[in-house]
DNA sequence: TTCCTTGCAAAGCGTTTGCAAATTG
DNA sequence: CAATTTGCAAACGCTTTGCAAGGAA
């Protein structure tokens, strides 16, 4: 990278939405990395979020811009595609057709527990997101992504050497 | 113009919406003229409103250009500001940014009527439109283009030839 | 070391604009 | 005849992509 902080390996977020400290972990756990770029993204939506309602991918590009000069455009809305995917910000398009983006207002999750072991594995809001959908569309039933827990095994638990073969 | 009717003034519509028919007139009297290409949007927006509402600036080109294969994508877009401006179609944005035309089910519009000589003329719903609005903001008056009658005095009747002058 | 991420640059998309020629009224 | 409308072609703004170099885990 060639970025305002080179040399570091990545600066931790000191953002102040709930959940947000925990990002870098969560993109970690799919094999996505932490950056430098990523974090002035989330500096930058954490901020603009607060003060009004513009967020369009243009825009967005100009601010971090500010906080690094090298950033690209193509960066930028790569990062949003990721973000997006894992919860943190969804998208819609603008009177004008330019790309809007809207700051979850939390970070919700839900949990996968294994009947095994007892760990305890968090469950993105998105990964649920549809399967809740089909809920309220087939039932009617508006279930709360932050109160869904899966009883179940985990992988550990699920593999040979584990003791238990299933 | 390169159009498939060449050397024909232009055709008139055969479309089966309310109002459509006086669509040419419309347009004269505001200065504007009727022609081919007019006629072609006009008879594509007709068709598709009825089979679906992906009506896109981009495939109503598409369409367009089957019926007339010299028609460019400028003579669309602006044809289609034309129409907006009457209140024949309005537009928004997709899920995909891209624009979206929406043929308006009536074709409304208001009527001023002369108290010298009784002539009834027709108001533009585009026409009384921000005035609407503005009703509907200030006094949350609800009021509606087709039950709207202007009373006045027409231009005949205020020429200075009309007998009274006032 | 692996492979994710970045910047660069160029392309892509749908839409808009300037202009001279053609058409309407 | 004057004014509008057209096709052409180029440009526009926003977003996406391919690729080789750089960086995180």
């Amino acid at each position: 990278m060639t970025g305002a902080a080179p040399g570091q390996p990545a600066p931790a977020p000191g953002l102040g939405r709930p959940g947000w400290d925990r990002i870098p972990d969560r993109l970690r756990a799919r094999g996505l990395r932490w950056t430098a770029q990523r974090a002035s993204l989330l500096e930058m939506l954490g901020l603009l979020a607060g003060e009004d309602g513009h967020l369009t991918g243009s825009r967005l590009v100009e601010r971090c811009r500010e906080i690094d000069p090298a950033t690209t455009p193509s960066t930028v809305y790569r990062t949003l595609d990721v973000l997006e995917e894992i919860g943190v910000v969804s998208h819609s398009h603008g009177i004008d057709g330019r790309e809007e983006f809207h700051v979850l207002p939390v970070f919700d999750h839900g949990h996968l527990i294994c009947s095994a072991c007892g760990a305890n594995e968090e469950l993105d809001a998105a990964e649920a997101l549809p399967f809740l959908e089909a809920l309220r569309e087939r039932h009617g039933f508006d279930a709360r992504i932050d109160h869904l827990t899966v009883v179940g095994r985990c992988r550990a638990c699920r593999s040979p050497d584990a003791g238990t073969s299933d």
